[in-house]
DNA sequence: ATTACTAATCGCCGAGTAA
DNA sequence: TTTACTCGGCGATTAGTAA
């Protein structure tokens, strides 16, 4: 469920044994085979196709259940979800930057996002990926559940990497940067990697956005994002 | 020009390089950058970035020019169609096999087809890799040019490879077979790699389609690819 | 049959450095 | 500055084989 968090990039063929798998329907129902077939399938040996099992199922990518005969493999969701931000990475090649707009209304958070977005550890990493210190709070946006399956495309783009941390003690969880505007003005959308809310997004500029833009709770607000 | 032949796959970054180039539209504009640069954004070290330029340029995939201060890159149309066909794969993972359907008008061929299809060397990778073993003789069908850049979007499906071969002294080309029908009857699109033919595409089937579809130069036929 | 461990080999990566 | 060579080290692969 949880994104591919960790920037250690996958090997050829694993993504490829992963593409295979998803080919054989292995989304939606179990593929039985062997690790000879897969080896056979790669063009390595049985014991290297064993190995890329293992490692995928220690990813979590795939779910695995030996059977004496054949094993049984699923996709995880996660690792759908590798093979469609791939996806997605070709399509921006060909199809260029993709564009996603919503609407939805100003909302009031818990003020956490004052809280986080004035954390250190967040800050010099938003200053040097984003190229700019937010301003400590963020514009929580309520948008039309029938709109979140749209918007949860965004993660299938590259999106901006802010990494988690420890400090004083206690963890604080990664997230995601998309760039676009809000009713014409620039920003980043921002999706923790383990987020709280359902139906609501959180925006970050480098301004205190409820002012640039003079908008208070309710108000209708349009935001336009475009993938780099 | 002449598709990926060899069977030895390529490594993950060597395709997330030649991505990477797609992406600053290395298609269309050279890119300036330093391997320097290049192994930044792969996450590994100078000098293995160089080597990959270095291997995907010997591969075609990429051409190179050495300025003193940074190297000129473009992409091949080979490297682009490298990327095509991982495009496809994946896209052929989330939206289902491809189809792709022309009609044409049977040909006459040079007589060509008889002899190739009778060569042993091919015989035998049809008979293992197609389950059959093809009449000896294709049936040839002249397109309309306007529909050959469409049906050149074969390209990127992944194909039933034949091996070129040695045999008497001479050499005999490699070809991609794409499994489909003509009239309603299964047969294969063979697209050599070396095309000899513009505006003519040659199929085979276990059985003389001219007989059993009991068609004559001129007739207009209607084909129909699928994906497998 | 399978999966998967061990041992030996292979090949790749990156540091140092030449050009 | 670049690109790109050599080489030591180590991770990955395969053959053999145990379970």
């Amino acid at each position: 469920m949880t994104g591919r968090t960790k920037g250690h990039h996958m090997k050829a063929e694993e993504l490829r044994l992963l593409r295979f798998l998803a080919h054989g329907g292995a989304e939606r129902t179990p593929v039985d085979i062997t690790s000879r077939e897969v080896g056979e399938h790669l063009e390595v040996s049985q014991q290297a196709a064993d190995r890329y099992l293992v490692q995928l199922s220690k990813q979590g990518l795939i779910a695995r259940s030996l059977g004496a005969r054949k094993q049984r493999l699923t996709l995880t969701p996660a690792g759908v979800e590798v093979l469609r931000k791939e996806f997605h990475a070709y399509r921006r090649v060909f199809e260029g930057p993709a564009r996603l707009g919503f609407s939805g209304q100003v909302a009031s958070g818990l003020g956490e996002g004052r809280y986080y977005l004035s954390q250190p550890g967040y800050i010099v990493q938003f200053q040097e990926r984003l190229g700019y210190t937010p301003f400590p709070g963020t514009l929580n946006i309520r948008v039309d559940p029938k709109e979140l399956l749209r918007i949860d495309g965004l993660r299938d783009w590259e999106g901006i990497r802010i990494d988690g941390f420890q400090a004083s003690g206690r963890t604080f969880g990664g997230a995601s940067c998309y760039g676009g505007r809000i009713n014409g003005r620039p920003c980043h959308l921002i999706r923790p990697d383990r987020s709280h809310y359902q139906d609501v997004v959180e925006l970050i500029a480098s301004e205190c956005l409820r002012e640039s833009l003079g908008v208070h709770d309710g108000d209708t607000v349009s935001v336009e994002m475009e993938e780099s």
